[in-house]
DNA sequence: CCGCTGTTGAGAACGATTGTCAATCGCATG
DNA sequence: CATGCGATTGACAATCGTTCTCAACAGCGG
C-alpha cells in the first residue's frame, strides 16, 4: 500500500529488441520535457507509427525500471522522461515543464543519516523542486 | 499536465464546520500513518458513520489544501495524514507505514538556492525519504 | 425561525492504467 | 536459411481511484 519493494522485481528477466519499444525510447529522447503515455503515444501516432497504447506503457514501465527514464506522478497522471543514468534529482518549471537535473551529494549523504537515525534501512528518496522559470516568470 | 500553480486557487472560499468534516478530521488525526482516502471511508463505516465516500475525498482534500494534513501519491493513490502544521518533510517505513516528521532547514535552503541559482522563482519542494523501519526488518 | 448557500450521499461518469488473448515477431538453434 | 518457442504486440474490455451531478439537507447570519 505504501510503497512496492524494490526487491520484489528481482528478476528483469528477458527483454527483446523490437521496433515499438526502440520508437518508444527515441520518441521519449526527443523531448527534453516529462511527458505522459498518453501524450507519448499520442505524438508517435501523430508521426506515423502505429504503435498501440497499452505498448507505449509498458515500454515507459520496462525502462524506468532499467534506469533509462525516470518517472514522477503529477496531477494524478505519471510523467517519463529520458534521463542521465547515474542517481540525480530534477528541478521542474511547473508551467513549461523545462527540467534541469541536478547532483545533490549533500541530500544523498542528509538522507541516508536521517533514516539511519531513526533505525530505517534501505533508504530510497524522492526529491524534486517545482518552480516557475525564467522564460515563463517573464511570460506573466 | 506538469503542476497545478497554487496561484490558481486564491479563494480558500467560506468554510462550513460540518459533522462528516470533522468526523474525517478526528478519524485521520487517528491513524499515525498515512491512509487512503478509500481506507479511511471504509474504517469510519466500519465505525458506524455513514458518510458518503466522495464526502471523504472532499473533506481530505479540504484539509490538505488548509495545511492540516500532508499529501503524497504512492502507488497510484493519494494518502492523507493529519500533520503539524509548519513546513516539514516525512520518512515513511514502507512497509508499514509508520511515519517520522523531519526538519531540514539545510535542505530548505539549499533547494532554494538551487532554484534561484537556475532562473526559478517561486520554489517548492517535495522530500521524502522512504526505507524499511526497524520493527518491520527485524520481522523477516 | 428564515433563507441563502455551502455541503452531503448515492450513483453515474470519467480518465488513467492494466489485463486479456489471439496474432505476430525476435532470436537462438538446427 | 528454415523452424519453433516464447516474449511482445495491438485492440478492446475491465479495473480502479477519483470526480461530477443533482436533489435533499444543514450551517449560520439575520
Amino acid at each position: 500500500m505504501i510503497h512496492a519493494d524494490a526487491t520484489d522485481a528481482p528478476d528483469p528477466g528477458p527483454r527483446r529488441t523490437t521496433k515499438q519499444r526502440e520508437a518508444v525510447r527515441a520518441a521519449l529522447a526527443s523531448s527534453e520535457e516529462f511527458v505522459s503515455a498518453q501524450a507519448l503515444h499520442q505524438s508517435m501516432r501523430q508521426a506515423g507509427s502505429t504503435v498501440g497504447l497499452a505498448t507505449v506503457y509498458r515500454a515507459l514501465a520496462t525502462l524506468a525500471e532499467d534506469g533509462e527514464a525516470d518517472a514522477l506522478q503529477s496531477g494524478g497522471e505519471a510523467l517519463y522522461r529520458a534521463c542521465s543514468p547515474s542517481h540525480h534529482h530534477h528541478l521542474i518549471c511547473r508551467r513549461c515543464g523545462r527540467t534541469v537535473e541536478l547532483e545533490a551529494a549533500a541530500v544523498e549523504r542528509w538522507a541516508g543519516q536521517v533514516a539511519a537515525a531513526h533505525g530505517f534501512v534501505e533508504p530510497e528518496h524522492v526529491v524534486d523542486i517545482f518552480g516557475v522559470c525564467a522564460s515563463c516568470a517573464v511570460a506573466r
